[in-house]
RNA sequence: GGACCUUUAGCUCAGUUGGUUAGAGCGUUUCGUUGACAUCGAAAAGGUCACUGGUUCGAGUCCAGUAAGGUCCA
């Protein structure tokens, strides 16, 4: 067996194990009747991406359940992939051309999207190489790509078949229209901000009325050239009389704008009347529909002022048009005032650039199983954790709104919808729709548009695993694997992905199922946002992220991966601290170093199973630290399995490293130091470190999977050419009954003993702190013990000398004038009586007498409370009445201590 | 305007169904290189649990309200 170095160095280990288990094929996902299937599909980054802090918190808690998983031994698949993010990748190409000069438009589409193609093989799905850094489990024979041939087959099927049940239509509505992307975009993509800016006072002077205003407050007149009407509200006086006039449009194109009633209109805002531009808002549309109203489109598509605008302000852009329509307002006597004002503007996610309301031709979806949608979390089939993001699912599915799902690239899935030549396109008669397109192509013409990346990504849980076609999906082992187990994402795509693929499998999967055969996965599980230390997103354009390879170079992948764990607790937001990663890579030393004594300790035992461990336990030979010690093991063992059965990850991790930090080596490896000096005692003592550091390395595997492995194989705990995931992961009572088998029962007095040895021994050290004998090995101690308290020391006696650096500690009836301790086992004092300095030793003793009667005066004022002794549970009861009997007790000694002092 | 989250030690956070004297890591101070580990060990200092009421024998924990910060929706 290879020795243990003295260091953990994470790099070539990590390299070493990846290669290793891919050669095995460890990660594949395979059928394997009789066993439970656990699957989860990744949230599939865009192929432009990189990985993020964000992305290393959620693919290292989807590889811990997965790797869980196997060593719980369920068939595991975790399903890699990327999306084809059409804005993003084509924004990104495009940029390529920009510095040549070129445009798409030199290419042509079919050119264009070839670009695209050779820069997605070049450089596309970084990212996924960068998950393998990070020692994600992945299948990656499965990896799936949104606009690989077969998937996008399963999208556009999925098209024709909402198209057929008549989910889908085309019409001309107000869009959300990104002016540098040039397409339309989602609600969903729309973020609205707060913005500073102006809001213009106008007035609009009435036909045939000279000097008479009516006056409306805007933030955009650039858009008055668009305007064509004036709207009240019809319960309105002031305007009652005005109704059916109309005014002059002040700037622009030369007209007169009827006074309409709506009560769409707001009284109070602003002076009550309002100005109709149904080609640049919803609400004026709508309006303007009612009313029969014209609609003048006064913008480009690029957001700049076309030729309806009038020649003033024609060709400007639209915030350059917006100061230069103030200018000729103001010029033609219309402006009564500009005021500062703020509101609520529309950007794009992905350009952040604020969007144009829009009258455009687009594809429009409405959703399918909405109400099933609700049902399936609302009753239970799909569980999110945490819980409370069910009300914002539930809330944006109560007031779900038609998906625009049409985007003006050229990247993406092109719509399986072809006119009919020199026809009427919006006459659906000219429509030919299915996935092959028509027989006779020469006499159609293919819909321009592309779908919506998530009206792909939406379809992701079943059309990764071969659905619709049957050799496909019994080749992806479809029925084995689905519904997937739980899927780990962002709150931020609960509506752009979350909710939308629940809706997408109970409308696909499986038809006339019941409902918990047809959702996409049973548990959703939400991580919360990675902050900086200032609390603000970690974003590219700020620059506070650190690259997390860097990071998996400096702390290793497993320092990662522990730490950023550590510091997530379930769905809370988190800062983000580099020291926190730092620990993560201590802690893996400090495993490393465990075992490293461990093996430096005595020869290898046979370690090839629990059983075989648990043969070697040796019940006559225990002592109160192996009960103490294993007891800690089986209860951190039950605390795991709970924070895994309820996704507490970061209390699953703590409960790790206090466990191993304080019980195992602080405590047990210390102890042991002692034990293993006698023959007597030894080989159940190593049987004992073998048991610990075994369960502890399965315990830990999912979350450090590099050293947790090196380690596995080093100490000798599975056959050859196996791997740690091969072994199976006993739960607390199997572990428990598997060293019952061998005669052995934990005994809870000697547990209780530990507790106070414990407690001796850093009250010992305390007291040699405060006479500055700290470092000193050869300290001589006095103890006045009773036979009880004496009996629980002498048993442990060697152990304890050794742990609190003393000669001797011997007991003694009488002591006088040494400076001391009262402990739970006895009064504890230092061999210096000569040299005490009695005044300092005085103050310390009365500042403790001080405290306890404190403490006294409250427990006694517990108890003499009636209402207390009468309602509270006999073992609260039993429990304040020991207390007061210890505090007592100790008070007594103190007194003692101190009148001895004289 | 509606919904949700957060507020506990200098910092970042635990604290499960209410029950002894509220915990951890980092940081700080002091001591230590002893054959697992200085990526370490020992000891110490440090908290009116945001605030105000209420329920209860008992509240960091439950309820109501207030304040500050944050997120989402309109």
């Amino acid at each position: 067996m290879a020795e243990i170095t003295k260091s953990y160095e994470s790099r070539d280990i990590e390299k070493k194990w990846y290669a290793a288990w891919l050669q095995a094929k460890c990660f594949s996902g395979r059928v394997q009747a009789g066993r439970e299937p656990y699957s989860i599909v990744i949230p599939p980054p865009n192929v432009t991406g990189v990985l993020t802090m964000g992305h290393v918190l959620n693919n290292t808690i989807q590889d811990i359940l997965i790797r869980r998983a196997r060593l719980e031994g369920k068939s595991a698949l975790w399903l890699p992939g990327t999306d084809h993010a059409g804005i993003a990748t084509q924004t990104v190409v495009e940029r390529e051309l920009r510095k040549q000069k070129q445009t798409r438009h030199d290419y042509g589409r079919e050119k264009f999207v070839e670009k695209v193609w050779a820069w997605r093989q070049e450089k596309g799905g970084i990212i996924l190489e960068q998950l393998r850094r990070l020692g994600a489990s992945c299948d990656w024979d499965r990896t799936a790509f949104t606009m690989d041939p077969a998937y996008s087959e399963r999208v556009l099927h999925v098209f024709v078949e909402l198209f057929n049940r008549g989910f889908i239509y085309r019409g001309k509505r107000m869009v959300n229209w990104c002016p540098a992307s040039l397409t339309a975009l989602s609600d969903e993509e729309v973020i609205m901000k707060p913005v500073n800016g102006l809001i213009y006072r106008v007035r609009y002077e009435l036909v045939g009325q000279p000097g008479t205003f009516i006056e409306v407050k805007t933030t955009r007149p650039e858009t008055i050239p668009g305007d064509v009407a004036i709207a009240v509200h019809p319960d309105d006086p002031r305007y009652t009389a005005l109704l059916g006039k109309k005014v002059r449009r002040p700037i622009g194109p030369a007209a007169e704008l009827p006074i309409i009633a709506d009560s769409a209109v707001d009284k109070e805002f602003g002076s009550g009347a309002l100005k109709i531009t149904p080609a640049h808002d919803k609400t004026d549309y709508e309006i303007g529909l009612r009313h029969k109203l014209p609609v003048i489109d006064v913008l480009n598509p690029n957001g700049s002022l076309n030729d309806l605008a009038g020649p003033e302000l024609a060709g400007m852009d639209r915030f350059a048009g917006r100061k230069k329509a103030a200018e000729l307002l103001k010029a033609a006597g219309a402006l009564v005032a500009e005021e500062p004002y703020s509101n609520s503007v529309g950007y794009s996610e992905r350009a952040d650039v604020p969007i144009e309301p829009r009258l455009t031709e687009q594809w429009w979806l409405r959703y399918p199983k909405i109400e099933e949608a609700k049902a399936a979390v609302r009753d239970g089939h799909i569980k999110f954790y945490p819980e409370r993001w069910s009300k914002v699912y539930l809330h944006w599915l109560e007031n779900i709104q038609d998906w625009c799902i049409s985007r003006q690239l050229w990247w993406g899935h092109r719509i399986p919808v072809w006119y009919r030549k020199d026809a009427d396109r919006s006459d659906p008669q000219n429509w030919h729709v299915s996935v092959a397109g028509p027989a006779d192509p020469q006499n159609w013409e293919q819909e321009e548009d592309v779908l919506d990346t998530w009206a792909s990504s939406w379809l992701w849980p079943f059309a990764t695993l071969g659905w619709p076609d049957k050799a496909e999906m019994e080749k992806a082992g479809f029925d084995y694997f689905y519904p997937t187990s739980t899927l780990v994402t962002g709150p931020d795509i609960i509506f752009f992905w979350v909710a939308r693929m629940i809706m997408a499998g109970l409308e696909f999967v499986r038809p006339g199922e019941p409902m918990e055969r047809r959702i996409p996965f049973k548990n959703v599980y939400f991580t919360g946002i990675i902050r900086d230390q200032q609390g603000r997103k970690m974003s590219k354009s700020l620059g506070n992220s650190p690259d997390p390879l860097d990071l998996i170079d400096t702390y290793g992948a497993d320092g990662l991966r522990f730490g950023i764990i550590s510091i997530a607790p379930q769905g809370q937001d988190i800062r983000f601290q580099e020291d926190r990663i730092e620990s993560g890579k201590n802690f893996c030393n400090k495993l490393w170093n465990a075992s490293r004594f461990r093996q430096m300790s005595g020869e290898a035992g046979d370690n090839s199973s629990l059983a075989a461990i648990a043969a070697r336990l040796d019940a006559a030979k225990f002592d109160a630290d192996d009960h103490a010690i294993l007891d800690r093991l089986f209860s951190t063992t039950r605390e795991v399995d709970r924070c895994f059965a309820e996704f507490e990850f970061s209390a699953a991790v703590q409960a790790l490293y206090g466990f191993f930090w304080n019980d195992f080596c602080d405590w047990y490896v210390e102890v042991s130091k002692s034990k293993l000096q006698s023959p007597d005692t030894k080989a159940n003592c190593l049987a004992i470190q073998d048991l610990v550091l075994r369960q502890t390395l399965l315990l830990l595997h999912p979350v450090i999977p590099f050293i947790t492995e090196e380690l596995w194989q080093l100490l000798g705990y599975g056959a050859p050419g196996t791997f740690i995931e091969d072994a199976h992961l006993e739960n607390a009572s199997q572990l428990a009954s598997a060293s019952l088998l061998h005669g052995l029962t934990l005994d809870h007095a000697q547990i209780a003993a530990v507790q106070s040895l414990k407690a001796f021994v850093s009250q010992a050290r305390a007291l040699k702190a405060e006479h500055n004998l700290a470092s000193r090995r050869d300290v001589k101690f006095f103890a006045i013990a009773g036979d009880r308290e004496w009996a629980v020391l002498s048993a442990n006696l060697a152990k304890v000398a050794r742990l609190i650096g003393a000669a001797e500690l011997v007991r003694r009836e009488v002591v006088e004038g040494a400076p001391a301790v009262v402990t739970a086992l006895g009064t504890l004092y230092l061999d210096l009586v000569s040299t005490v300095d009695a005044g300092a030793e005085k103050i310390r003793l009365a500042k403790e007498l001080e405290a306890m009667a404190k403490h006294i005066a409250g427990t006694e004022a517990r108890l003499s409370n009636e209402a207390f002794v009468s309602k509270a549970p006999p073992a609260v009861l039993e429990g304040a009445r020991k207390q007061l009997a210890d505090q007592k007790a100790k008070r007594a000694e103190l007194e003692r201590l101190l009148k001895s002092l004289g």
